[in-house]
DNA sequence: TCAAAAGTGTTATCCTTACACCCATGT
DNA sequence: ACATGGGTGTAAGGATAACACTTTTGA
């Protein structure tokens, strides 16, 4: 059997949040009109003896950042063939990881790169104030006509069903890659007509992202929406010591929806995730509140009871 | 920035169950002696636009098998460096995929492959007549003793707990791979002996694969046993028609453990996965039992609960 | 008639969701 | 005093887990 030599490159999803807003490390492109990507580097087995390795060695010398928490998220094979004259990226599979990390005080150190908000590059994802208008004015419209436009095809009503939450479907934030997918297919992002998917460039819908960054952002936040929900993994984008609010806060702006506030307070004291302090945050308006920290004890037994199947017997 | 070429291997976890046994394709080493292997092949970014696509060709030439049901598992970058002398595994990086069939009539055609319970290679994960001897016979006091060998890492006995279950901590059945994990790490199973992490081979502890290949069924084994809870997969094992019970031992088969017969039969109906076909089977046993066939139109909306967080406002 | 397996009904308990209300501080 | 956000209690509804019991076949 031969083998076909392939270049490997590491691209990670650098997430941080900074005033309620969740935002990722994306470098900004070499040339100018070059699109934004995430930060992206080579494997190379021979100075590194694992993926993960390569990846920590890469980012802590490119970011000088203090990346806590790093996770593989999918392997993509399928990059577009119709990349811009210009671009050059030789990678054939690109690994992509989530990595979380708490802001820096500093502005980030990479060559012309920042945190930017997630939310510019999917706004559609944002519901914390609500159903966001984008949906209806600029989102909907046109997914309805592609799915009527091959009406024989009766999976893309289907997944516009679940994907959008049209026709009583209810809305899962969850399936952030799934929507970006179906945008992708239906020729509404810029990269569809990039990869010379379709014909005309569509009116952009969010920002763009260099190759298939963007979909290994959607890829990062759906897996982070989902693991928020079985392992204590907000911690790690918290400070040490924060008010239930602020964790409130933080969860909304990932999961982005409105959570109830008794309740949410409720999870986390019966989970016995966090513990007080002892001490009380100058308060931001009304009463003090009083300042917990993550009890990394808890690190032991965190069960995933996901959907189905009884516990006992 | 330099790039290495790299080659990609693609192993898949090819899965069936038959008589309530859940059985992986496995192909035996070409040289004697040689341990058995998934199938792997390589993946040629010129013949196949997707990894995917390479997968399922691939996989379709060798076996013949018509996998219906295809799901990429996770990237590994750190085989072994001290595989032994004759073997010859080229793939600096291995791509897993979990891929779900119905048991053909015909054996396996692929070169002296055929399909092997995978309880051998994971003897202390069948949990369905009750916790198996081999833990407390030969995996707990080695992996004891190893915990305490090195005290000042409480690590090792945190992991230890968490992993096997010990002291008040309940089995998770989805912890395949990091038991496999924690045992390689321990020097309990062949593969870290082979890789020249322990010096003394160990007895050995299931039977062992080539490569990593263990270690990507492991992931396999356990993905699938957290898929089952949110997710219609059990059906791509299943024949078209079959009775509920039927069904339960698949399930169980997969997950490893005894559910209860009555909650069961409640959960599948009230889910409205499965519809009856009004025919009967003709009974093993007892009483005959109502046919049923899954409800494929259930695609849509099958939302994962997960952990925590609540679902409104 | 008995064993074996299918199938039904009911209850206690816990968790989720929602609602209503009180408390402590700054201006 | 009042606006603002922090914090607590409790009741309704639904899902889960466990139990007991009936039905239909083959030997």
């Amino acid at each position: 059997m031969e083998l076909t030599p392939i270049e490997i490159g590491l691209t990670t999803a650098i997430v941080a949040v900074k005033n309620d807003e969740p935002r990722v490390l994306v470098a900004e492109g070499e040339k100018k009109d070059n699109p934004a990507g995430l930060p992206s580097g080579p494997f190379d087995p021979l100075a590194h003896r694992t993926l993960e390795m390569g990846l920590r060695a890469w980012v802590e010398a490119q970011t000088a950042l203090n990346v806590a928490y790093v996770e593989q998220l999918y392997t993509f094979g399928d990059r577009g063939r119709h990349a811009r004259i210009g671009d050059t990226d030789p990678h054939v599979v690109s690994i992509g990881y989530l990595a979380l990390t708490r802001m820096p005080d500093n502005a980030a150190p990479l060559r012309a790169a920042g945190f930017e908000p997630w939310y510019r590059f999917f706004p559609w994802e944002d519901w914390r104030d609500g159903r966001p208008d984008i949906l209806d004015e600029k989102i909907l419209p046109p997914l309805k006509a592609w799915s009527r436009e091959n009406r024989e095809d009766p999976s893309r009503a289907e997944r516009l069903r679940l994907c959008f939450g049209v026709e009583g479907i209810a809305w899962d934030e969850e399936k952030v890659l799934e929507r970006y997918e179906l945008l992708y297919d239906a020729g509404l992002v810029e990269e569809a007509w990039r990869d010379g998917r379709v014909a005309k460039a569509p009116v952009p819908l969010g920002q763009s992202m260099r190759f298939d960054h963007r979909r290994i952002l959607a890829t990062a936040i759906a897996r982070l929406r989902a693991k928020l929900k079985y392992r204590p993994v907000v911690f790690e984008l918290m400070p040490e010591e924060f008010t239930l609010t602020e964790l409130q806060h933080v969860v909304e702006a990932i999961s982005g929806r409105h959570l109830h506030k008794q309740n949410f307070r409720r999870l986390v004291e019966t989970t016995a995730l966090v513990e007080p302090t002892g001490e009380m945050s100058t308060a931001t308006g009304g009463r003090p509140a009083a300042l917990y920290r993550f009890r990394r004890e808890v690190m032991r037994e965190r069960h995933a009871p996901g959907l189905r199947l009884g516990v006992r017997s």
